[in-house]
DNA sequence: CGGGCTATGGACTAACTAGTCCGTTATATA
DNA sequence: TATATAACGGACTAGTTAGTCCATAGCCCG
């Protein structure tokens, strides 16, 4: 995230810089593409909307694909690092597992380009993913950190239910990604806006409550 | 379903018949609006896959756009017509919020092409399903059924809960669309298949699960 | 049994769009 | 300062694609 080697001082004519060409182009892609899928995003527009020309495009990136490719690697980077940084070692097994769904919800609803890649990656059946070996070969930090939690939450009585992992991510996620991808379509045929503000907390407390209950079901629940 | 009306002796040359036309017009481009998206999906594949010309297309609908939109129509309808059939009256509440939800998982299965058409149309912002008078004033029986079940169970005791029947609709679609929408990109990167038929049952299960234990939980929470 | 309306076909077009050609300019290094 | 090379720009092109023109063929009704 620093700038300081793109910051030089700016000639008359033109300025030449690599790194921020390719960067300015890289989010003005993302942009594109996250508002207007593959098929329906142009390169011309893309251009337009960096300071450089179409022709920068194919001197970076050889292709709308490749570039489309390198869209997403920067996209699924910047969520695996997210997730890296989260720590909810020292909470309580219940509290943790709260925490890092409250945390995955938050980052959805911070990053609706992301989500909006994915579902556009998703109706492509996920050919531009599968050719990313940087992307193959991400590890997926969320996954261990469930584990991590189940493990204790089992050591100590508090989880009831045997789930798996990547299970548990994958309810978390249904839940924090359909309130993002789906909400034109359920807002416009139930009347309700998921992603209102006023119902951001009650959709975050609702997520909690879904996943605690899952995991300690069965149990009565103690005073 | 019925074919009988367009059944017709075949005549050696040019056969005409509005309906069938139209009908096999409509087939093709939920297939390719399905498969490519909007903009992805060409019209002159559409054409190439029935049995007329692309000329028919636009004598029939006018123009893509109408086409699709009358695709979505059809698409949702049909689902519509689908949750009208539920009867779980006779279950006990527990039973049968847990039967909706299986019956939900179930068509969601049966539909992909249904599912790929819903996530297309949120890359659009729902702008064409906006537009359509015909969806937007369609009403949505799964939303009543639930909120008959809901006071059943609070009425019993069952459910200890205080939860919003639109909330519900939406927790449940959440699971089954996610589980169909993002099966490429989850596949790719967490190894797997969350839609092998080996784990269908398990899926089903654990929806079930899910959305009972969150309504006999023991903390209510309201939007 | 013929006129008129509906349905149909296929060639055509205008516009768009990913990608390229070729020349130019800045900068690092010798 | 000379020069090699990386960075850049804009006009051009070849291919594609939604949509149309014009002509024709089947069908219904009198």
């Amino acid at each position: 995230m620093s700038a300081s080697d793109v910051e030089r001082a700016p000639s008359a004519r033109r300025e030449r810089n690599a790194v921020q060409t390719r960067r300015e182009i890289l989010a003005a892609a993302t942009r594109e593409f996250a508002d207007r899928g593959y098929d329906g995003a142009r390169v011309d527009q893309i251009a337009a909307a960096t300071r450089t020309a179409k022709r920068m495009i194919y001197y970076y990136f050889g292709s709308k694909e490749q570039l489309y490719i390198e869209v997403l690697e920067r996209a699924y980077t910047a969520i695996r690092d997210a997730e890296q940084s989260i720590d909810v070692e020292h909470l309580d097994p219940i509290a943790a597992i709260r925490r890092l769904a409250e945390l995955t919800f938050d980052h959805h609803e911070a990053h609706p380009d992301f989500i909006r890649l994915v579902s556009i990656e998703n109706i492509h059946r996920a050919e531009h993913l599968r050719r990313s070996e940087r992307l193959t070969s991400l590890n997926t930090p969320a996954i261990e950190l469930i584990a991590t939690i189940l493990e204790r939450g089992r050591a100590t009585g508090a989880f009831t239910a045997e789930v798996d992992a990547v299970d548990l991510h994958m309810m978390i996620s249904a839940f924090c990604v359909f309130r993002i991808a789906n909400q034109h379509t359920f807002g416009s045929l139930f009347g309700r806006d998921l992603t209102s503000p006023g119902l951001r907390n009650h959709y975050r407390t609702m997520l909690g409550d879904m996943v605690v209950a899952y995991l300690a079901r069965g149990r009565p629940t103690r005073p």
